[in-house]
DNA sequence: CTGAAAGCGCTTACAG
DNA sequence: CTGAAAGCGCTTACAG
């Protein structure tokens, strides 16, 4: 597809030989000013929207000033994002591009709303967005969409329309890939730990787990599968205090990412397990913080910086006007065996 | 101190009439055509330094786009940089500041020079940077100042000159804590591993080590001092291996950052030591993972996320043409203790 | 190389 | 509320 060729940059003069009114009227409503009937406004707003009217200030900031995108993160503190965003800085450092890290606002009273957000984004002209949170709804990412501004969402914990650009990993084979080295380790009794119940990638790694158990003729015992309130560590912890309360104590445990297999791996510890020794445990994410923790965790790595970086490739090219090839690009994960996993004795 | 009184923004004509050339020709300086002589245009270009002229488009820039302060970091791995820029994060929400994170480009071909870097930021109207990074110089920090660009420098390698603002915590006595902190559990052998020699935080950790030594009597023993060569996990597993040589293994080890400390935890489980039954452990920095590894790690916790909160605060002091009250400004670290210590027993 | 003249795009002040 | 007229700040085309 061919970006449509751009017209001659109009200015204010022809907007208001098409709207019918003279310079001045036109150059107060694109200053805000209030002396101007209403009607009048409208038509004239109309006739700026549908001619692409860009001020000076505007024209020039799309020229000269270097590409801005902005990342927007719920807070920096997991490895998670870190490393995609990782990625991205890494990936701009090479397109001459800059990277605005933005921090959702954790406040209702939302100074930044996405309604100032995008608005915000138009004035700086800013080359995109990348979303690496759950803070947008589905309606709000397509608002953005609407207003023009390209938007790719990381992961996303609903599955996403296809409206929105998504980037995300293989969950559902990745969660079949830790249950399958956890079987062929000769573990039968495994449990899964899972993060929030509803987000996509959570189930896509549940069903992993489930698909793996059938596919070996294992059942699949609901006591073994603990929804987690998050992915996080006090899922970790929690989840293993419920396993512990079964007549049988799985001999293995996938968790549903790495920080809850590090609630699991220090609450083993305060109860006097040992990992692998008692129970083995395979994570998911594959961060930093599981490759160092004691024993260091196997875990499905998702590939987070590549994310980041195949995210704002895909970002630029949807600010050049390009029509992506998908909406929806899914990387591989691979579980990578660390000392976390160990055969299963008897 | 009262900031200079902005006279009104001065025209093309204005600086034309007082460079003694006309209007043309000036636009032709400042738009960087070349059909200038050579003399002309430096006299112009002082001309519109000094009378500080900008151009429509930075001067609306000016006024309506949002502050956006440039943080550059070496890159996003340690805890202690991520912890850093929440701190910026959280401060700049609240102050409604944009926040661009560019990583130091790790190639000498440089396409981020600090030269135009500084360029970048004039022509972008940047509020200013801070700086957590050792990749840029004294010279070149100076440098930035000398273009009225506002600097803030995180914990900085070298003791900063009184030219660049700075913020950090207070090492030595951080240092001198966290030896005390060894000393009352009964420890006597007890020693340093150091990160990246040279570096003055290092330097005063040290030093805050051996005060707290000669305090009680104890004879510091060089043997006992290791010098690593980052402050990184590499340096103590290096570190406890060289230790392991001597014929009086230490009781207990303080070293310069968790990264380290980590790096001995690691290694003192591949030996059979237990840590804190064998060796305690402190670390410095009280980043996340050492709360999370296992044992977790006593450590001399600076206030990163307090230090970050600081740095932008003052440097939008500085944008705002206030002068400092200090060119450098050291938050207080203290001692959390986890389960990485524990009493000498004989 | 330089600058008087013309021009561009926008805004302002004000008469109706 | 509207717009003709004047003006502002900058740039362009070109004569010298």
């Amino acid at each position: 597809m061919i970006a449509t060729a751009r017209r001659a940059q109009p200015t204010l003069a022809m907007v208001a030989r098409q709207a019918g009114v003279s310079a001045p009227t036109v150059s107060k409503v694109v200053n805000g000013r209030d002396d101007v009937a209403p009607g009048t406004r409208a038509r004239v707003l109309e006739v700026l929207e549908q001619a692409g009217y860009q001020s000076p200030l505007q024209r020039r900031s799309s020229v000269e000033t270097s590409t801005v995108v902005e990342v927007v993160v719920d807070v920096l503190d997991s490895g998670y994002t870190v490393q995609v965003l990782n990625g991205v800085l890494g990936f701009a450092a090479g397109a001459d591009v800059e990277v605005l890290v933005s921090v959702t606002d954790p406040s209702p009273s939302a100074r930044f709303s996405p309604e100032r957000r995008a608005q915000r984004m138009m004035d700086e002209g800013r080359a995109g967005m990348i979303v690496v949170t759950s803070a947008f709804s589905e309606e709000q990412l397509i608002a953005f969409r609407r207003r023009q501004i390209p938007v790719v969402v990381i992961d996303p914990l609903n599955p996403p329309s296809a409206d929105v650009v998504s980037v995300g990993a293989t969950n559902w084979a990745g969660g079949k890939a830790a249950t399958e080295h956890l079987l062929e380790l000769g573990h039968r009794r495994i449990a899964y730990i899972g993060g929030k119940t509803a987000a996509e990638c959570n189930q896509a790694r549940l069903h992993g787990y489930m698909a793996a158990l059938m596919a070996q003729g294992v059942p699949v015992d609901p006591q073994y599968v603990v929804s987690g309130g998050k992915f996080r560590r006090e899922s970790g912890v929690t989840g293993l205090q419920e396993l512990l309360k079964l007549p049988h104590l799985p001999t293995a445990i996938f968790a549903g990412s790495d920080s809850i297999a590090l609630g699991v791996l220090g609450e083993a510890g305060r109860h006097g397990l040992s990992v692998p020794g008692d129970i083995s445990l395979v994570g998911f994410d594959g961060t930093k913080q599981g490759e160092e923790s004691v024993p260091a965790l196997t875990s499905v790595a998702q590939p987070l910086e590549e994310m980041g970086r195949v995210a704002l490739r895909s970002l630029l090219r949807q600010a050049r006007g390009e029509v992506p090839d998908s909406h929806r690009v899914e990387l591989a994960t691979h579980v990578v065996v660390r000392g976390s996993t160990a055969p299963h004795t008897t």
